[in-house]
DNA sequence: TTCGGAATATGAATAATCCTCACGTTTGCA
DNA sequence: TGCAAACGTGAGGATTATTCATATTCCGAA
């Protein structure tokens, strides 16, 4: 909140770890991250805990980090590049308005699990919006999902017009990021029921009616 | 990021301002405030800088202010409250399906609007999701909101089970915010296209296919 | 094997902020 | 008029993120 700018673009790792000790020891420095965020959200994450849980000097932390940002920004990239997989296998053989409202349900019931169970994640993603450069990501990720959707969807409806077909799954995608966070962030009943009321909503719109 | 927990509950003010003269002055801060996030972002808002521009010292700002986030929660507190009276006013004699369609089109409109001419509020609702008093604010404003749509809903589908109204009506404004932030974050173009597909969603929904 | 530079490791020191507090000033009222 | 409460002040305490001068380890070329 104060010495950060919070804004800019995330550089680059100050410095790739090139041998193996120090690949070792960067992953010590993630995994301690991630056990401080799921512990106590990321913003209480102090960087000298990290470092402390890594067991190594604050110095090695700022060697492969340029700043605290980009750390969770590292594991946030982790986590998306997991789910694309998922999503990717999850829609490739989708064929007909039957098996989109299977897969669909699916994916969305995989993600509300994620988001109740990692609170790594939860995190992450709530931050999102403050965060020029985790936003971003999660745009560019929303919009990889996205094109997976586009994909089925040009299938399913040939005749439909390939830019609204895109306005209608990215906003679905984003949509339902939004659902997710707001699901768990009341009780579970309701969370349940937010999330398949989503779900109906979602499917019309990609169904086209 | 480092002095605040970012967590727990805003304190009220230290002390509300009875005289003439203090309440002037906590104008003068709330404005300094406001126009600095304009400029930067409530993030890069610094203490200091609110204090200097209100022309008024710290420790006067603290008098007011338990501390920073309170600043940003009340110029936010404003704005629901503001707004609250323009939904509230314009759903209300809401009678019969067409209107719905035409009122809530045009609340959509007056919200798209207001989020990209006033980047106080943009900034303010962006940084919900990691401030837990704000995250709470927004949710009880959007259960507010949603009650008016209940209202309405309930006149309009006399049928419907009103639990699931309230989880259809509360979803579709969050949802709605979640597509004012994506809508204003790509280019106006496109933004103007989610915002379009986000009303043909939320309409249906609310109308019962 | 040996050697030199690149990569890596360290943590005290620096810098940027938020926020407190002890003390002075103004206001309103009995 | 006097006094208690409200108000105003800004130097300084406290907490962090981040830097940097220095020491150590690795690894390929001679």
């Amino acid at each position: 909140m104060e010495g950060i700018p919070a804004n800019e673009q995330v550089a680059s790792p100050r410095r790739a770890p090139t041998q193996q000790r120090s690949r070792e020891r960067v992953e010590r420095m993630l995994a301690a991250a991630s056990a401080l965020i799921a512990e106590q959200g990321s913003d209480a994450m102090r960087m000298g805990e990290v470092a402390e849980r890594a067991g190594v000097s604050i110095g090695s932390l700022y060697q492969f980090f340029p700043d605290k940002r980009a750390i969770v920004w590292a594991l946030a990239e982790r986590y998306t590049a997991e789910s694309q997989a998922c999503i990717s296998a999850t829609l490739a053989d989708v064929s007909d308005a039957e098996g989109l409202r299977r897969a669909f349900s699916e994916l969305v019931d995989i993600y509300y699990r994620l988001f109740l169970a990692e609170p790594v994640m939860r995190d992450i993603w709530s931050g999102t919006q403050a965060d020029k450069a985790l936003r971003r990501l999660e745009l560019a990720d929303s919009r990889a999902n996205a094109a997976f959707l586009v994909a089925v969807l040009k299938r399913l409806r040939p005749g439909a017009d390939p830019v609204s077909l895109e306005t209608t799954a990215f906003l679905v995608w984003q949509m339902g990021e939004a659902a997710m966070r707001l699901a768990i962030s009341v009780d579970r009943e309701e969370g349940d029921r937010l999330v398949a009321v989503y779900k109906r909503m979602a499917l019309r719109e990609l169904l086209g009616e």
